[in-house]
DNA sequence: GATGAAAATATGAAAATTCATACAAATCGA
DNA sequence: TCGATTTGTATGAATTTTCATATTTTCATC
């Protein structure tokens, strides 16, 4: 009555090994941006605003990751707590432009330096080849999968 | 009024890559998931229990990473559409043993093997060094952050 | 073997997320 | 330039997910 004669499957599988590792690398930095009283997808926009000064919502959705109708609904709670402003784009009337207010972009950096800090802790426990590599190796599968979230599309 | 000094944050940061690469590499698999009229929750149940045969809600949903209480609804709604059963653990009455039923594990065995096939594909886009190692590298991520989901605790 | 702590599951109510769709503005052809 | 498409955002309603907590059973200790 041997069990296991192939391989275990999750263990074993990409996207299963992907996904954990997402989800447990992120839990330790999204219980530190609970503590800051932010809800994790509002601490995504945050991290996109920092680079980019002003986003539409439609952009700020796809790099985040989420569903458009969600975005319009967390970058509206976040412009209530005054994290952020909107405002409707002169050039394309449809487009509402999202950035970052003098208190969200204060709350937005001061996360940043964290998050470097914690991800410099995270490779320091792989091998010095395999961190070098991780990210180059990540964003080729991205690349492949033709999500060119990251490029400025 | 230059910007962009700095190197741009979200597209470097290993979190976001993590969870772009893990969210887009699962899309396409999670599509065909859909088509058989699975839910991604369910299917991740069915992929653990193809390994282990019979499985606890507490363990099926670390592994499953996601709460307990919503792995119970989600059991429940598997056992109304026969694709698992629920039976009391006679050794320790607290617990539910779920397995699957004979049509859950046809759905199971052969959403296994697309899987695989995906995998393969999927893998095939990187380097040779890369696809190696890619794997062992996200085990190392995922053994040091302490969470031994795959291990059989 | 009684008692308090811990573990496994369940469940109501609140909150978040999705889905479908509406509407407005821009774009593209004929 | 008109009409048909497409794009960007918003929103009601349904569904899913979380959160707090209750219940039952086991475990550890005294």
């Amino acid at each position: 009555m041997q069990q296991d004669q192939r391989p275990p499957f999750v263990s074993e599988y990409l996207l299963y090994l992907l996904a954990a590792a997402s989800e447990q690398a992120s839990a330790q930095f999204h219980a530190h941006v609970r503590d800051q009283g932010l809800r994790v997808p509002e601490w995504r926009v945050l991290g996109c605003l920092v680079d980019n000064d002003e986003m539409m919502i439609t952009r700020l959705a796809k790099l985040s990751l989420m569903e458009q109708s969600r975005m319009t609904r967390i970058v509206a709670q976040m412009e209530t707590r005054g994290l952020v402003t909107r405002e409707a784009d002169e050039e394309d009337k449809r487009r509402v432009r999202v950035r970052l207010t003098r208190q969200g972009r204060a709350l937005a950096e001061s996360l940043v330096v964290d998050a470097r800090a914690h991800e410099a802790q995270l490779l320091s426990s792989l091998a010095d080849t395999d961190a070098e590599r991780i990210k180059v190796v990540l964003q080729t599968l991205l690349d492949t999968l033709g999500g060119q979230q990251v490029a400025d599309n």
